[in-house]
RNA sequence: GCGCUUGUAGCUCAACUGGAUAGAGCGCCUGACUUCGGAUCAGGAGGUUCUGGGUUCGACUCCUAGCAGGCGCACCA
């Protein structure tokens, strides 16, 4: 149910046409041609570049050219009311209201699927998101990254796409060990009264350790904690365990949830970074050499060693990057080019990756892995979700990991709630920073857009209510014989937009265009809504208690779309505020 | 120094993967309420899209050279 598609495709038919019996010169590819909104001030519903596309190839004006066009567009066609040539050469057409008539009526007829891309071929994703260390909670930083993950799945999932939600749990490496040995002295403290050596600058000073602590005395009452050498391996399963209960807690208060996890450490285990390690040597991809020293400022603590490299400038890396540590463990590149491995060996068409601005440097050569394992270079995508500059009292507000005083995801749930902070992460590109502002956002009014568009959907469930009726049942309707008003073809036509937006938000993996989308359409919304405060008889209710059904199906499809929208976003639709 | 990224109204940001006279909100100015729920609406002022070149029918968007902010440049994860 996508007009513009729709509308194209018989462009297309018609230019066919007119090529076969002469008249028309078409370039191989019909590619550059689309069908479009124009902008609002033109009154035409939709909009096409075709003259200015073939102009050049015809030999001809796109004035002139469009004049021919328009008559072969007008002749195939009873529901154009008419059809204007707009100065640089574009074609816009204006339907009869009968039109949207029968647009809404093919929106009641397909109402679960509206908005989904039916035709276009579907896809199995993978992605993976959040994978913050299993090392505490998750604090504000991990927040936006987590919400972009979620919702690019859900709007996958919206468009029938194969989704699988992973989290890669780095439970391997110096960070887990330093952290192990933070619960260890905590038990210390507990069983024994030693106090937590907090001059120790490896060690993960936050208080949360000292519940993980308590919990893991509490469940395991015969382990004797005198000596951490016997109990190591041990405890650091435990930590992990506690931690990674509280990540899924945190998750959960967002509305996420992943399908998988995926551990580091048995991937280690399984010898799966031996195997791809062998396989990238097989490709002459490996070698023993030594990377040059940075071109940063401290280059005096560099020592030069010969170490095992992967060749990521083969694929565009500007060095060469390193797989073994001087002790002989991997590194933490090495074990994520064999869970990459791993994730190519499930067979997926894409594989996704969420990162923080902070890991944006690491890019290129985890692709350059991906693209020698797989040849391809159009399996991985990933997506940078750049920071979030939080503000509290008009003042920026700044995190020390040092001193444990970070917010956490907690706190930011108590605080603004769930659909809230869903929202407004999302109401911004990705990729560019985002001010969360905590006071706008506890806010409720027109400065906050959630409840802006929220309150649109109460409105409507509001008539709803008062008419007895029930806004989530199918509704029925015999005669299709009404027309609409300008102002709600208004509103019909930002309801057209909505496949298109929901195409590209999909296509691009940019969330962001569905809260805006739902904005522009809750605006146009409450404008109409207030027309009935000036003139009575366009109000929804009339004094008799009565409804009539286009406006009814006017309103359903109005919060329908909203409604799927804000699913998609993951916030909720009350019927009443 | 190198890489990535951002630069659009006073402020916070959009702009349909190259389209038209660049749009919203906040703030400022003027209006609409004994509310079909005002958590709302109508109107006004506000722009050299960081700068200079290029590509073309057409550039906020692409290329190129700069300028400015952010992030990164480990045997960390």
């Amino acid at each position: 149910m996508n007009i513009f598609d729709q509308y194209l495709n018989k462009l297309k038919k018609i230019l066919l046409e007119l090529s076969k019996n002469g008249s028309l010169i078409l370039p191989n590819k019909l590619d550059g041609i689309t069908v479009e909104i124009p902008p609002s001030k033109f009154k035409s519903d939709i909009s096409t570049n075709v003259a200015m596309v073939l102009s050049k190839i015809n030999n001809k004006s796109p004035n002139d050219l469009a004049r021919t066009l328009v008559q072969s567009i007008k002749k195939e066609d009873e529901l154009i009311e008419n059809v204007e040539i707009v100065k640089p050469g574009f074609i816009n057409i204006k339907f009869k209201p009968i039109f949207w008539t029968n647009f809404v009526k093919e929106i009641i007829k397909n109402s679960k699927t509206f908005g989904i891309n039916l035709e276009e071929s579907k896809n199995n994703y993978l992605i993976e998101f959040v994978s913050a260390n299993p090392t505490g909670p998750l604090h504000v930083g991990h927040c936006r990254g987590a919400i972009l993950g979620d919702v690019i799945s859900n709007i996958l999932l919206f468009n029938k796409h194969k989704v699988t939600k992973e989290y890669y749990v780095n439970d391997y490496g110096n960070q887990i060990i330093n952290f192990t040995k933070s619960v260890y002295f905590r038990i210390r403290e507990i069983l024994y009264s030693e106090s937590f050596p907090s001059d120790n600058k490896d060690l993960y000073p936050g208080e949360y350790i000292i519940n993980f602590a308590k919990n893991i005395i509490n469940l395991n009452k015969k382990i004797d904690f005198e000596n951490f050498d016997k109990i190591a391996d041990e405890l650091t399963e435990y930590s992990i365990e506690e931690a990674l209960k509280l990540i899924k807690i945190n998750l959960n208060s967002l509305g996420i949830n992943h399908d998988n996890f995926v551990s580091e450490k048995k991937l280690v285990k399984n010898q799966e970074v031996e195997k791809v390690i062998d396989f990238l040597q097989k490709n002459n991809l490996v070698y023993r050499g030594k990377i040059k020293a940075p071109a940063s400022e401290d280059k005096d603590n560099w020592i030069e060693r010969e170490q095992l490299l992967f060749k990521s400038t083969d694929f565009g890396d500007d060095k060469d990057r390193a797989l073994q540590k001087s002790d002989g463990a991997w590194t933490y590149f090495a074990s994520d080019v064999a869970y990459h491995k791993n994730k190519l060996d499930r067979n997926f068409d894409y594989l996704i990756n969420i990162l923080g601005a902070d890991h944006a440097g690491y890019i290129k050569r985890i692709s350059s892995s991906v693209q020698a394992l797989s040849k391809t270079n159009d399996k991985l995508i990933c997506k940078v979700s750049q920071l979030v500059k939080l503000i509290k009292d008009k003042k920026p507000f700044k995190m020390s990991k040092r001193k444990g005083d970070y917010i956490t995801v907690d706190d930011l749930i108590k605080e603004v709630g769930r659909d809230a902070t869903r929202f407004i992460m999302l109401n911004r590109s990705s990729d560019a920073e985002l001010d969360f502002d905590f006071d706008n956002v506890i806010e409720k009014s027109k400065e906050n857009p959630l409840y802006y568009v929220q309150y649109s959907y109460a409105r409507i469930a509001s008539v709803f209510r008062h008419l007895e009726k029930n806004l989530k049942s199918e509704i029925k309707i015999s005669k299709y014989d009404f027309e609409y008003t300008n102002e709600e073809i208004k509103i019909l036509q930002k309801i057209s937009e909505w496949p298109k937006c929901v195409e590209t938000a999909c296509n691009k993996l940019e969330p962001h265009r569905i809260p805006t989308y739902l904005y522009e359409l809750a605006s146009l919304f409450h404008s109409y809504w207030n027309l009935g405060k000036d003139n009575p008889d366009k109000r929804f209710i009339n004094n008799q208690k009565n409804i009539s059904d286009e406006k009814l199906i006017f309103l359903k499809i109005i919060s329908d779309v909203i409604k799927s929208g804000m699913d998609i976003v993951g916030v909720s639709v009350p019927e009443k505020m």
